[in-house]
DNA sequence: TAGATTCATCGTATAAAAACGATAAAATAA
DNA sequence: TTATTTTATCGTTTTTATACGATGAATCTA
């Protein structure tokens, strides 16, 4: 009965909203501008600076890469992670393609 | 044991992260297309053009009114829905603040 | 080789989100 | 006044998200 209708809804709603999900938590931003800070880091250098446990921080590292945000490697027993600009911009882009597709519209004559 | 620690991180991360998280779901994106094309509408006129049902629709205008970025009153019998462009631009500003403040740092030799 | 590090994943528990039907409240229309 | 329209809310179900500890795989170090 709560079977998601996700894709019931144009493809371009549905990418932007998978964008918004991704930076829906405040440990996935804090994520972002530690990744920026650091240029890159390891797993361990984000668990140092959030409050939580090893395991989630690795769950959210997760999310951000299966949204195509961010790059991990391997390196030795370690992983090291980065922005991946190149989608990050894009999503920048699509997002200011909202916002003026809206703003084209405003009329402040509303109730 | 799944008790959310969104308290713990930096006020900044957390509004930003509640703005996302309104627009994290195409059908509030669509909602907002819709209010942003007809100016205003009752809630009737967006179910009409959603597929989902009154009901949902109502907690979907529930949560983009309680993320401040739609304004209700009500008209009768009816609630007439309109975008708040002033919560808007500065969820925008903000918005694009984060994406300067990552961009520059932005280095690309990573891993 | 043996032990230590590092991290992803599994299992699990709890909370929140998403969806719907039913219903009640409010106002209009007959 | 009675019926109709409109919409928010309640109750419920299902799915997804969040969080943690434990564990195993991979690599490094002694």
């Amino acid at each position: 009965m709560a079977s998601p209708k996700l894709n019931e809804f144009i493809e371009d709603e549905q990418v932007l909203a998978a964008f918004a999900k991704a930076l829906s938590h405040p440990a996935r931003i804090a994520i972002l501008k530690v990744l920026a800070q650091k240029n890159e880091c390891i797993c361990g250098e984000i668990v140092e600076v959030l409050p939580l446990a090893q395991s989630t921080v690795s769950q959210h590292l997760k999310e951000l890469k299966d949204a195509d945000l961010i790059k991990g490697a391997v390196e030795g027993p370690r992983s090291c992670y980065c922005i991946n600009w190149d989608a990050f911009d894009a999503f920048n882009l699509s997002f200011n393609h909202l916002f003026n597709h809206l703003k084209d519209q405003q009329n402040n004559t509303c109730c």
